[in-house]
DNA sequence: CGTAACTCATTAGCAATGCTAAATACCAAC
DNA sequence: GTTGGTATTTAGCATTGCTAATGAGTTACG
């Protein structure tokens, strides 16, 4: 395989990638839609969007928790109205976690202010380097989801 | 001033770019060098590392956390030999906070273990998709600091 | 079968890290 | 000099993560 990344350019584009990606991700983190939801619970709720629904036990793993703190995440989201619990049709030791019509809503909310944010943010760069942005953005995604 | 970034290809752009740095950010925050430090700890020895040297006050508002908070942290980075702690020339309130050489060297370490992470993760791209992470490296840079 | 080993979720208790409010020390302006 | 403002710290609390141990349920094997 061909090692494409460890030329010089490449380590500099890896480091200036790296800082980029923490410090928006630092950034963006702070804009948010309902204050009472930590980032976590808001995940969550993200990866419940994406999947449907999963059990506890997959939610900790795709959120790099354990499984007692998803446990707790849970029960608040739950207390909150913004997940809903069933029974594992299969092995009655599981849940099955989903989200509700609310939690819906508040994604929405939160994904349009955080893209509204980015959107003024990239006002400031001139169409050469939006289109350069555009082009990355796909494999920047697949590279986080690696 | 075009509005560069109001059309439905852009808003999707901004939409991914958004959810991939915020994943990645995450996941680059885990890769710590040294588990005895929290992120925000490596964060304050950056800007040092920045600024040359900053007094609390200072480091408290470039890391928006409160006064409070950077105490205990200025605190606890003396503890482990990692800053050092003057007087203030003109003001016995205030002190001057500096890094010491042990901090720059866990600087450099941690710099260039969340590079090699990311540098692996990469490999997983083919060369067309690399190329286009290079492009917008810099680009994501410039968009950070905006 | 039935028991042993495993898995999932939870409970209990702890550590880290942020916050606010109040206290302390100092500066500055009148 | 007194009064008001600023920098830092102290004290106490909330949040959010963790590990260890428990309980319930499933699976595999004799």
């Amino acid at each position: 395989m061909p090692d494409l990344i460890h030329d010089g350019d490449s380590a500099a584009a890896v480091s200036s990638l790296r800082s980029a990606v923490m410090l928006l991700g630092r950034r963006l983190k702070h804009q948010r839609v309902d204050e009472s939801l930590s980032p976590t619970e808001m995940s969550v709720l993200g990866t419940l969007a994406r999947c449907g629904s999963a059990t506890p036990g997959e939610l900790a793993r795709k959120e790099h928790v354990q499984p007692p703190s998803m446990t707790r995440i849970v029960a608040l989201l739950e207390a909150k109205g913004l997940v809903r619990l069933e029974p594992h049709p299969d092995d009655r030791r599981q849940k099955m976690v989903s989200r509700t019509e609310q939690a819906e809503a508040m994604l929405a909310e939160s994904r349009d202010k955080r893209n509204a944010w980015l959107a003024d943010l990239a006002e400031g760069l001139d169409e050469e380097e939006w289109e350069k942005l555009r082009a990355a953005a796909p494999v920047l995604e697949k590279l986080a989801h690696l």
